[in-house]
DNA sequence: GAGAATATAATACATATGTATCATGATCAA
DNA sequence: TTGATCATGATACATATGTATTATATTCTC
């Protein structure tokens, strides 16, 4: 009966554990028997209830695969998605349903309320940290505060810009010396308000 | 026996489970009968098992909470998580347990690689788009190609750089002319690579 | 080295949960 | 209307899975 070094083989169990749990696979007291090569599902759940002792478990009793992150360790957070859209219909950029070209995934306390995602063309927002490539999640809303970023429809192309208010017109401001602002004597409609940028890198 | 409008209830079941396993927790077919509120278990299987056929779920037969969302399906892709470490300890950035704030998600075919997240402080790579505030995703590796985004520990202090060589010396380079270059006589340890960069907007 | 704490094992049992079989009402299409 | 399809139900069974009991070996601590 070889016996590993105190706590090594806990610590070895917590993340088989938690790395199932992220991947939204909760495992048996049996599976974790057998990737540990245990002779019995006591052994298993010896080292379950451990951790549960711990607090880097939770576990819900007498149910199948019932361990859990704890909450306040957080990962248990769920997950919504938005839908990255890649040409933007006037009108209605949430529902072209046809144009999606995938889902990126959100907070769920952020998921739900009208959040697409957008892919930025043109160097008109680099003074923001925004470049061409950037993903930029928006959440649909026809206003917005002067100051606050913004895409919208200009000439049916979707753009992100800063939003201004001058002489009680709506301007649409870029940020980078070499792109001009776009006044509302063109047609403008606001699709909604920037809540996040996401860039891959390399 | 009251039946439902043909379809409705299937949705209904959909997306019941849906959310149920994109918080993490796969539920029972006695769950779902429950929930609907079906005299029999068989109801619940009946209608999960038609959505099994509709390619909307996938299930893992005779398993406990066997139903999963298939891997093709566009919303169905999995999601991966990877912690937000608040305190980054040199040597096993990811083994930092203690550290974590929270865990942010990202795509599943991009995890497991060894991912963590942190939180940019200062205005040294404002020249890269990247702003204090800023959440990096960074994959754990100990080297990187010249001209990579990369997160290193100096001083103890971890820290986003681009990667630079000279002379055959490894130097982190600002993305800002107010900040100088590291260069490698002080002590750099390379945690790992940039991958994506995320800002939440207002 | 001795006692305590820890880790593993053999075995058994209770329950949670997937699955099947037959029957019946409801809806739909021709 | 009438047969076909769909949806629901009652009941039962098989297995997956959590849990307990007792024992033994290993490691740790003093």
């Amino acid at each position: 009966m070889s016996q590993a070094r105190a706590g090594e083989t806990r610590d070895r169990v917590f993340r088989f554990v938690r790395d199932r749990l992220l991947a939204g696979d909760p495992p048996t007291v049996r599976e974790v028997q057998q990737v540990f090569g245990f002779r019995t599902p006591h052994t298993a759940r010896y080292h379950l209830e451990k951790l549960v002792a711990e607090r880097k478990l939770s576990a819900a009793r007498g149910k199948a695969r019932g361990y859990r992150l704890p909450i306040d360790g957080a990962p248990a957070a769920p997950v919504g998605w938005a839908p990255l859209l890649g040409r933007v219909e006037a009108g209605r950029p949430a529902e072209a349903i046809e144009d999606v070209e995938g889902y990126v995934p959100v907070p769920a306390d952020r998921a739900g309320a009208g959040l697409f995602a957008l892919r930025v063309q043109g160097r008109s927002m680099v003074g923001a940290g925004i470049l061409p490539g950037d993903l930029v999640i928006v959440r649909r809303q026809p206003t917005a505060d002067p100051g606050a970023l913004v895409v919208a429809l200009v000439d049916g192309e979707a753009t992100v810009k800063r939003l201004r208010r001058r002489d009680g017109r709506v301007e649409l401001h870029p940020e980078n010396p070499e792109f001009a602002p776009i006044r509302s004597d063109r047609e403008i409609a606001l699709l909604g308000k920037v809540v996040e940028v996401r860039r891959t890198v390399g």
